[in-house]
RNA sequence: GUGGGUGUAGCUCAGCUGGUUAGAGCGCCAGGUUGUGGCCCUGGAGGCCGCGGGUUCGAAUCCCGUCACUCACCCCA
């Protein structure tokens, strides 16, 4: 054995960071959460609509806002072998809009409401509550000016959230105006925080500057008596807005969902107009509390190029809802297990699991009773001399015990077999492992027999 | 991009101020007589103690570096 000979170590493959794989055993939350929103939308007239992960560049640069910290420093963005730039979206709605401009689909369906469920991309540092690839369920609504849209888009969020098993959320409003509206307050607030610059932390001094509705957001400690003597955007709405918030809340109080107003939400993205909200959690999410975002974008479908078509919409992301959700139990796998003893028997059993699955029944054939040709191939727990045997014993060659704990461990309700004894009876033993009762059924009687006990 | 924390078995973690063959629980495998799961009992497999260097007679343990993960800032779902 030379000292010298070991394989060059390499570095395993993994995820990339950021990224995480949903595995078996934690699909079926998902699952749970995907069905919810298929059925819970359709209630309120949502359709789904899939658009592509990703788009030209230039869509998320003017649809999101070229100062935005997403577009500014957090899409993937890479070159296509034609020169073009592509980008992995980053968030849902400017897909969506540019699928409504491109198709014209408000001029087919004047009532345009839709859902869409898919990963996003962000490159930010991953955190709590934060990957560089999440998923995000997204609702859309288009072509309605009126109030109630934004009460019914906040109220449809809120108690989606509520049906997932959600509690201790807080819903927070605020109106952001009309661009003017928003424009003219930007103004009035970079005049008052220059005057108090000095008491402002570095990144409030810059936001000041580059978009000083941000400030508002600020959470360092030393700038809130500053941020809470400032100008309220509340006082420098138009008066379509203000009466248009003050209804959107009547609504919401009428249809008896809590909300809190606050003039600081501000939201990142530069397409929102008048009412902005976000549903946050109390606890359970570290610092990200934030489970549902999203508002009013009356201007944005026209400044992609499409038809003066105003919108609202919200985005939830989903592991951060995953998080709050309680837990989901594993869904057994596994109707009837057929455990074929004899070889003459594994004929018979294949063609019953053909019979089962056509008749809707989950069968999971056990191969137990496979032999390999090699005389005594080495049996499960044998030591094996070959370096990489972490992978498990094969399950051919298995004990019948070991064959009833593998139906256990699938959650089978039924496990039937097949032996000597019963190939001579022409009947399966059926065994409920509910109940540990065991019975004879006849071979042709197997589904009819499972099925009137599933 | 900037800080803090943590890297030991598939998972969750012990391992005190350096001292023999590195441990537990869970999980996995096998047994507890013939063909019967869960519960219990017994046994077993599985670790370059993240990686590289240094100090030392001796390092999972101390020091430096590096990488990874994680939490937080920024920002957002």
């Amino acid at each position: 054995m030379s000292e010298g000979s070991k394989p060059p170590k390499r570095q395993a493959l993994k995820a990339i960071k950021g990224t995480h794989d949903i595995l078996p055993g934690e699909t079926a939350a998902w699952h749970r959460v995907e069905g919810l929103a298929r059925e819970h939308f359709a209630r309120y007239g949502y359709r789904e609509i899939r658009t592509p992960v990703f788009e030209e560049t230039e869509l998320f640069a003017r649809g999101i806002g070229e100062d935005t910290d997403v577009v500014s420093k957090e899409m993937y963005t890479f070159g296509d072998r034609d020169g073009g730039s592509l980008t992995l979206r980053p968030e849902a709605t400017a897909g969506i809009v540019r699928s409504v401009i491109e198709h014209n689909l408000s001029n087919v369906d004047p009532l345009l409401r839709v859902w869409a469920m898919g990963p996003m991309f962000r490159r930010e540092r991953p955190q709590k509550g934060r990957q560089r690839q999440f998923h995000q369920v997204d609702v859309e609504a288009f072509g309605v000016t009126a109030p109630g849209i934004d009460a019914e888009i906040v109220e449809m969020g809120f108690a989606f959230l509520e049906r997932c098993g959600l509690s201790g959320l807080e819903l927070i409003l605020n109106s952001v105006g009309d661009a003017e509206d928003r424009q003219r307050y930007a103004g009035v607030l970079r005049e008052a925080l220059r005057v108090q610059a000095s008491a402002l932390c570095a990144d409030c001094q810059r936001r000041t500057e580059t978009n000083p509705l941000r400030v508002l957001d600020c959470k360092v400690p030393s700038c809130q008596p500053v941020i809470e003597a400032l100008p309220k955007i509340a006082d420098h709405l138009g008066a379509d807005a203000r009466d248009h918030f003050a209804e959107v809340c009547r609504q919401l109080t009428l249809l008896g969902i809590p909300y809190r107003t606050s003039h600081r939400l501000v939201r990142g993205l530069d397409y929102y107009t008048r009412t902005t909200f976000e549903i946050v959690a109390t606890e359970g999410l570290g610092s990200q509390s934030t489970v549902l975002g999203g508002g009013r974008y009356d201007g944005l479908v026209r400044d992609l190029g499409g038809p003066d078509l105003c919108g609202i919409g919200f985005a939830l992301g989903v592991e951060r809802l995953l998080l709050l959700a309680p837990p989901a139990g594993d869904e057994p796998r596994c109707d009837v297990f057929l455990m074929p003893l004899a070889a003459a028997a594994g004929d018979p059993a294949l063609m019953a699991q053909k019979l089962l699955r056509n008749a809707g029944v989950r069968a999971v054939l056990d191969h137990g009773f496979w032999r390999r040709r090699e005389v005594g191939a080495s049996p499960a727990g044998a030591p094996s001399d070959s370096a990489a045997s972490s992978a498990p014993a094969p399950v051919e060659g298995r004990s019948f015990k070991s064959r009833m704990k593998l139906a256990d461990k699938l959650g089978a309700r039924f496990v039937a077999i097949l032996g000597d004894d019963e190939l001579a009876q022409g009947a399966w033993s059926v065994r409920d492992m509910k109940t540990s009762s065991q019975e004879p059924v006849p071979l042709p009687a197997l589904v009819e027999h499972v099925k009137g006990r599933l």
